[in-house]
RNA sequence: GCCGAUGUAGCUCAGCUGGCUAGAGCAGCUGAUUUGUAAUCAGCAGGUCGUGGGUUCGAGUCCCUCCAUCGGCUCCA
């Protein structure tokens, strides 16, 4: 702080936190040794993380205060606010008692007390919470070094906390309890569910009524919502949870992106192939999966025959690797690239069912690449090209590259031995780097049987979805018994590339929905235009544009239907329409049409023809071709 | 599967502390209107209030069960 007052008034006022030698530290924190200094503020996401991470503990000192016996855990800064974790025993915090706590928590943030920093030996901590009984801190404080231990205090209030606050709690003005929910301490199924309270704080009343309204705006562009709105797809509980049945609209539209990523596939070398819903159990013993999650799946299918059973298909692999074996490769062959629209069934957890994104049925635009080592890294940059094309035409800018790994504390989790694990990771990180993909590494989040390179996006309430995947598999040609002759002559092992650029059909459509609102790109969106007649005295007329935009490739409606003009207007613009056609007596003696473009901008007087000149011409800027 | 919330016509919602045949707008149907860039008018029809049970003279309204949805957790081949 004296730093900040060193350099001006005004962002002295402003400051909040701050790094040191790359280590957080509180304004008031001495610096007794020469470094580097950063500043933040509220504008910068430390600054955010420690407010909000400071409102939590204001949050947990009314929660203590209200609920006598509360057993306090954890309580970081999120992405959006933060949450603390407690264990409330014998009571239950319902959203009937937010207004009380954030009127409380408000109360004392007003009191303007300072947060301090204290060291506290391991005995002490121990011995305090102990006194509690409060085992989830005694766990904690059990893992930490002596000497290493520091407390924080406000007002009457304190917590074992590493750092990172603001200098007081009157700067927190605003303080919103979102939600409760259940979580499980340490995020262990196993262990004890604690009560999980999510909040958010802001420095100014207004930026909390502005984050409310952004919620709510947000809901608007729910995949769910628009799904139904735009009639793409349903769920019937006579069908099954979980199971999409696409409408004719939504039908159409992923005919489209098929199409868009065959052509570009097809361009890429790979080879479309066809297989079965389902397969005999045999076949995922053989690859794993069976072991693996057999007892979590859709249980096996049986036939009149003893002992024969089948297993809806949960992925494509085991079948593509069969299609391989179907017949003896040469190194000469190689990389053969197999792709399928497969459509695949998992035997989901019921509380993660979730619109279109989680889904117990659902279609992968799936293909297995089998190569030579020599052939892996080529091959690998090639499927980012693929993928980063996809993502890119369809405008999504903002997605996250992980490379997911295996954790090494947990080999149990996978399958195979660590040297061909170790080589598949190097193989994802070289290609990744040489491609200057900005990505992170998430230990633990690999599949059972390899290392994947996976595309993230955020939907509408910025929570992350995988879409495209890419991963390197030296476990399933083995089990498969895969191989191919090489120069040598003799027998040889293929590695195996997994890769879905969309994910899932399902999932990534769910995403476009969220991200465009529903106003999809105009060569994807189901209907194009629409044609508007004024009166009945003109719907011939309007009949005859309808043919000649349908001659011209064009996916256009009629509403003949017997309301306004302004109504069937109204109409078109809900349903999120890109182009509106008006014809009345004016454009019939002309030959032409009055074209009226989604959100209200008037195109003028022109003819079909000059229509779809501009229709194809923004198609074309939207649309580029892979690898021209 | 776990924690919490919610569940009234096709859709969006009203129905206070239990009390007369459960309301509205949109959509639908019928008729009038023949319309020029975000809702023309009128009429009609449509729900037994998610399910099953209970409390009560009486339940959409209170309690329990189950189901589904939503927000999280765990999981995600």
């Amino acid at each position: 702080m004296d730093v900040a007052k060193g350099i001006s008034e005004g962002l002295a006022r402003n400051v909040i936190s701050a790094k040191f030698n790359d280590t957080t530290v509180e304004t008031g924190t001495p610096l007794e040794a020469d470094g580097s200094l950063i500043l933040f503020t509220w504008n910068n996401p430390e600054g955010k993380k420690a407010f909000w991470h400071s409102t939590s503990h204001v949050v947990a000192q009314v929660l203590e205060e209200m609920y006598p016996g509360a057993k306090l855990t954890i309580g970081p800064a999120i992405e959006n606010g933060f949450y603390y974790d407690v264990d409330f025993g014998e009571n239950s915090v319902s959203e009937k008692d937010f207004p009380a706590i954030e009127k409380r928590a408000i109360e004392i943030a007003r009191e303007k007390h300072a947060f301090t920093m204290k060291s506290v030996s391991k005995a002490d901590a121990l011995q305090l919470y102990k006194d509690r009984s409060n085992e989830y801190k005694v766990e904690l404080i059990e893992n930490l070094e002596d000497g290493d231990i520091t407390f924080c205090d406000h007002s009457t209030f304190t917590d074992l906390c590493r750092g990172g606050h603001i200098p007081n709690t009157g700067i927190i003005k605003a303080i919103k309890i979102l939600n409760v929910a259940g979580a499980y301490w340490r995020g262990d199924e196993k262990r004890p569910q604690l009560t999980r309270v999510y909040g958010i704080s802001f420095p100014k009343q207004k930026e909390l009524t502005e984050y409310l309204e952004m919620l709510e705006e947000a809901k608007k562009r729910d995949h769910r919502k628009l799904g139904k709105e735009l009639e793409l797809f349903t769920f019937s509980s006579k069908v099954g949870l979980g199971l999409p049945l696409w409408l004719p609209k939504g039908a159409a539209l992923r005919e489209r992106l098929e199409n868009f990523l065959k052509k570009a596939q097809k361009k890429a070398g790979y080879e479309m192939v066809v297989s079965p819903h389902i397969g005999q159990k045999e076949l995922y013993v053989t690859s794993g999966h069976y072991e693996k999650y057999g007892e979590d799946s859709f249980q096996p299918i049986h036939t009149p025959k003893k002992d024969e059973e089948f297993l809806l298909k949960p992925m494509n692999c085991p079948h593509h690797c069969e299609i391989y074996n179907a017949r003896p490769f040469s190194y000469k062959d190689l990389p053969k690239r197999y792709a399928e629209f497969g459509t695949v069934y998992r035997y989901e957890q019921h509380g993660e069912l979730h619109g279109l994104t989680r889904v117990r049925g659902f279609t992968q635009d799936d293909a297995h690449i089998f190569c030579t080592h020599d052939q892996l890294n080529e091959e690998f940059k090639n499927v980012i090209d693929l993928s980063l094309y996809v993502l890119g035409s369809l405008g999504f800018d903002n997605f996250t590259a992980q490379v997911s790994v295996r954790d090494p504390e947990n080999p149990d989790k996978y399958i195979g031995n660590i040297a061909n694990w170790e080589k598949a990771e190097k193989a994802i990180i070289d290609a990744a780097d040489e491609k200057g993909l900005d990505y992170k590494i998430e230990k633990g989040e690999a599949a059972f049987y390899g290392p994947k390179l996976d595309f993230m996006v955020k939907d509408a309430l910025g929570r992350q979805w995988q879409l495209g995947t890419i991963q390197v598999d030296y476990n399933l040609p083995e089990r498969f018994d895969l191989t191919y002759k090489g120069s040598d002559n003799e027998s040889h092992r293929p590695v195996m590339i997994h890769r879905a650029p969309f994910g899932s059909i399902e999932r990534f459509v769910a995403l476009l929905l969220e991200h465009t609102g529903g106003n999809f790109p105009l060569w994807l969106i189901p209907d194009q235009a629409i044609v508007l007649p004024v009166s009945e005295k003109v719907e011939n007329y309007a009949e005859k544009v309808l043919k000649s935009l349908e001659n011209h490739e064009i996916r256009a409606l009629i509403d003949s239907r017997n309301e306004t003009v302004g109504k069937k207007i109204r109409e078109a613009e809900m349903n999120k329409i890109p182009f509106m056609i008006v014809v009345g007596e004016n454009e019939q003696q002309n030959e032409t049409i009055a074209v009226r473009r989604h959100g209200g901008e008037d195109l003028g007087t022109i003819t079909v023809e000059a229509l779809s000149d501009l229709i194809r011409t923004e198609i074309n800027s939207t649309l580029k071709s892979f690898k021209n």
